[in-house]
DNA sequence: TTTGATGCAAACTTTTTGCAGGAAC
DNA sequence: GTTCCTGCAAAAAGTTTGCATCAAA
């Protein structure tokens, strides 16, 4: 988990310019838990900025995601952001369509485990999961 | 892994009409071990049943899905889709690129954990590790 | 002042939908 | 014969690109 101010700094050691649409941008995938698409950040930052374009959202997203900034997922023919690029393991609920975020210390076990059975030596791992959340499974 | 003719008589059993464009598509999918895209299946499957429409694919995938047959995963902004519907771990070599399959009982171990930390009835999980393969890795 | 970023619109890609004709049962 | 499935075409949804204008450095 970063703070705005740092993502702004490193972007701006790196040549990028800061803009108030990539402030904003940085900000709104910051402070949220979920994961949004291109199109949910875009009506978030337009309350803001309304004359944002989404092709900006976009552009942006894909900087970021050449930094290891964030971190894109498809959910349902939809790509969905992540500025928790830490591994952790993803949990889509098939009914509602929300996502929660485990950061695990199981996954370091597992892949400590995994890299043990295999030889690999294992640089990073993403799980995803899929079920019935809390509030929509039925049993 | 299933046969092509299990398949079909699952369905057979639900009451969905067996045509040859299903066939070839079941037998298609289980036949590879990639996961295709619904266009790399068309154009496969037109080989032999030229006339085939894509929407047929997309129609057929989505009936499947339904039955569990297949899931799908996102690369890329694409679906892909998968007809081996067991849990498992793939690991990819970050250097002479091989995959490997890994499949685990820490996985149901892994599931069980997080369903109970999180509420969840889990249905399914796809682990994605990536790394250097014992015969890559330097160290 | 220079160069990179923005926002619009158009293009593109992938997936979904509607429907008339045809095939499975 | 009835009902479901197919394949086409059109629409929809999501993403990318080109470019003139604008703003950060």
């Amino acid at each position: 988990m970063q703070r705005p101010e740092d993502v702004v700094k490193l972007l701006r050691e790196d040549g990028f310019r800061i803009t108030p649409q990539r402030v904003a941008i940085v900000e709104h995938i910051l402070k949220t838990d979920k994961h949004p698409s291109a199109d949910s950040i875009h009506r978030a930052v337009k309350r803001r900025y309304p004359m944002i374009g989404l092709s900006t959202v976009y552009k942006t997203l894909e900087m970021l995601k050449g930094k290891s900034l964030v971190s894109e997922i498809g959910v349902d023919g939809q790509a969905r952001f992540d500025a928790h690029t830490e591994d952790h393991v993803n949990l889509v609920c098939m009914r509602c369509g929300r996502i929660d975020d485990i950061d695990e210390k199981s996954i370091k076990r597992m892949q400590a485990r995994v890299a043990q059975k295999s030889g690999y030596r294992i640089v990073r791992g993403s799980f995803e999961m899929a079920g019935y959340c809390a509030g929509c499974r039925s049993d």
